[in-house]
DNA sequence: CCTATCACCTGCAGGC
DNA sequence: TGCCTGCAGGTGATAG
């Protein structure tokens, strides 16, 4: 599911679905996705918490508790699905057990998600501490100015694409939409980030917050469906390259390669490395 | 400090 | 049908 839009999407969603929910009991299948504290631990402090409120900080869910956050990260597959209580289908691997009957399960086919309990609510504090602590600037936030990126690429020398991944310089964008904003400022993926004007930085802020805003409007991207509960966005028809066989712009066929071991689609006549 | 690569898991598609 | 390889929305550890 995860980059920023459908992570937003899954906050929403949640939002309307278990706020004000209280946890009766939790239910622990595959304990390596519990991090920062031990697993029996972890079940002990959420017994009768209720979920007051879900914020996001890049890619993560905060599940606001009483002096305590839940901070969900859903890497590659995670997911979550709200049920009767019911027992753990495959791939459940957390299970909250609410006081009403109901139960919101973490799916996760990879197993690659993680969850972090803090005992506080003072955000300010757990930003600095790890995971939240290598989250950047929030691609939206004011403070984020063209002038800032330009000068911190100025020292990078990865090619643009793997910087727009990197999560702390700006949290967010994954690997469809680091190439949709590529192909929306015509920059060629592997441009060294230094090499970029004032002018290529400025294009990409404007496309990656253009882009994120339209993909969470439509609810997010779903290029591989599941069944079920699964949240289908509708921003997957919007896709210009990203799977692409042909540029939207000039009809050349869509070059597939790899940048930072990532799969990367681009026009190599849309997309230059210079100017 | 910087960059590159692998590791973490499972499932699926395609080639032979 | 089965085996093998490569690939998948992400990030953290480790090695140069």
């Amino acid at each position: 599911m995860p980059e920023l839009p459908e992570v937003e999407t899954v906050r929403r969603d949640l939002k309307r679905h278990v706020l004000g929910k209280t946890i009766q009991r939790v239910g622990i299948v595959y304990e390596k996705i519990i991090r920062n504290i031990a697993p029996d631990d972890f079940m002990v402090a959420l017994q009768g918490q209720t979920i007051s409120d879900l914020k996001r900080k890049g890619k993560y869910l905060l599940f606001m508790l009483e002096g305590a956050v839940l901070v969900s990260h859903l890497r590659m597959e995670g997911k979550y699905i709200l049920k009767k209580d019911e027992p753990p289908a495959k791939h459940e691997h957390v299970i909250f057990h609410f006081t009403d009957g109901s139960s919101l399960r973490y799916h996760d086919v990879r197993k690659f998600g993680t969850m972090d309990l803090f005992q506080t609510d003072d955000l300010e504090s757990i930003y600095l501490m790890p995971p939240l602590n290598k989250v950047g600037h929030d691609p939206f936030d004011d403070e984020l100015t063209p002038e800032m990126l330009h000068e911190r690429f100025q020292k990078i020398s990865k090619p643009i694409k793997t910087t727009l991944l990197d999560q702390r310089i700006m949290s967010g964008l994954g690997n469809i939409y680091a190439d949709e904003v590529c192909f929306l400022a015509k920059i060629h993926p592997e441009t060294s980030t230094k090499k970029l004007s004032l002018e290529r930085v400025a294009a990409v802020l404007f496309h990656a917050r253009e882009v994120l805003k339209k993909a969470i409007a439509l609810g997010g991207t779903t290029i591989k469906s599941f069944s079920s509960h699964e949240i289908s966005g509708r921003f997957q028809n919007e896709l210009l390259v990203h799977t692409k066989e042909n540029c939207p712009n000039c009809r050349e066929r869509i070059t597939k390669i790899k940048v930072g071991g990532r799969g990367t689609y681009f026009c190599e006549r849309c997309q230059r490395m210079e100017k």
